[in-house]
DNA sequence: AAATGTTAATTGCAATAAACAAATAACTAT
DNA sequence: ATAGTTATTTGTTTATTGCAATTAACATTT
């Protein structure tokens, strides 16, 4: 059956002829589901997205948005995290990564169950008035039912930890920001202090933004020179905007 | 039921008061397994340690660790990757750390499943003799079945990211090393070359290894000085050791 | 015993990057 | 015009890194 030796990747080729094994694990299964820590950023403070459960357990309480995978529809784990995001505030997020699976018995009152965490980065200008949603400072979140509290936690450390040395938190942005802008956001998602000179170098010898031509912020003040993500860094999507 | 507004996580107190839900999701639930990207140095290379598969799919094919988390025994899917590592290759793993969760309906021909992966490192020094399992370089690895092909490139990813600037490799020592042994081992999991002096300055500054006192590697050469990880670097199980 | 070879460990210096402090620029508002 | 506000730049100082050369402590060979 397998005289080549070994097969790399299960293709749709090889699968019609691989005669479909109705294997089952000899153990029950455990639920699985995805839940979502989205950030965002309100009055230039970093923020989380709650909505409030529509079901049992926790109905009516503020949680993470989340859901059951769904095997028939669902391309993988990612794909039900957009669709549980989409479903909740009606957009795609700019920026989606997976996180951590978390399981066991005590995370969920219904058993044993798994849980692929996914965190996004959504800039604030793409929301709109959702029903049922609501934010909170990350530094000011109310108690969270299940182990989300836990997710939270470590959405905010790993954000914290690419912040620091990548384009992360530019995707908090609208298109247009300024320097500025992007300083204060950086700070926010770190948590500390920054250096206005040091930042504006780093993040202008990395490349990842760049200056739109003739374009500046008026106020009372010097003109803020208005910059975008550099083309290169913006995903396919992105670009469409 | 919540009338103190928000319960934090879901503890065995309020679980027993909680009614158990029998709530089922309205979609097939997908198979759950655990598949192991286990690490180790053989003739100062960077190697996989694979095993052959006892059962179908793939039967008798070499391919990473992996098997079915078990519901009613598995604390988590960490203890269930633990179990796996224990029965493959008879020792518990010094390092574990999860790396990614896959899923979809392509990577396994039973049709969509979910694998959470972990990737261990593994003193070579541990390593007995074991039926069905073999060692590979990195960068000499047969074809591998499912998706496994994929997580090995993103288990090496991970590696190679973190390598550079924490203990990491140091796992892959036994107790007692020179800071050549190290140097070697981190320009391994790194693929590039690093400066000698360089490297020095920043193991020690950071404090990751201790020199042992009066312990020396004799040979053709001036001796070595002997380190061994710092104890604050070790888990509650490798100070045990 | 002296010379040689080998690897360990240290040192010095140039290049680079980061942190800190301050000055200057370009406006608005009064 | 003047004061106020924020943007941007310019130095100066302080680590960090990369590279090359040097010294140390042996074993081995002659």
């Amino acid at each position: 059956m397998f005289s080549n030796g070994y097969l790399l990747l299960t293709t749709k080729e090889n699968m019609t002829t691989t005669e479909p094994i109705p294997l089952q694990s000899t153990h029950r299964q455990p639920l699985v589901m995805v839940d979502t820590a989205l950030f965002t950023i309100l009055d230039q403070r970093l923020c989380l997205i709650l909505a409030r459960r529509k079901d049992a357990p926790f109905e009516g309480v503020l949680a993470l948005p989340g859901g059951f995978v769904h095997v028939q529809e669902d391309a993988d784990t990612e794909a039900a995290a957009r669709r549980v995001i989409h479903g909740k505030i009606g957009i795609d997020a700019p920026y989606l990564e997976q996180l951590f699976t978390f399981s066991g018995m005590a995370r969920d009152p219904r058993g044993w169950s798994v849980s692929v965490t996914y965190y996004a980065l959504i800039p604030s200008s793409l929301l709109g008035r959702n029903d049922g949603v609501e934010t909170f400072p990350v530094d000011a979140l109310p108690a969270l039912p299940f182990d989300h509290g836990q997710i939270v936690a470590q959405a905010v450390e790993r954000l914290r930890g690419k912040a620091t040395y990548s384009s992360l938190p530019a995707f908090l942005l609208p298109g247009e920001f300024t320097m500025n802008d992007l300083h204060r956001i950086y700070e926010q998602t770190i948590g500390a202090r920054l250096d206005k000179a040091s930042f504006r170098h780093k993040i202008l010898d990395q490349g990842i933004i760049e200056p739109i031509p003739e374009r500046f912020r008026v106020g009372a003040h010097r003109p803020a020179q208005l910059y975008r993500l550099a083309s290169r860094m913006l995903t396919a999507f992105e670009r469409r905007i």
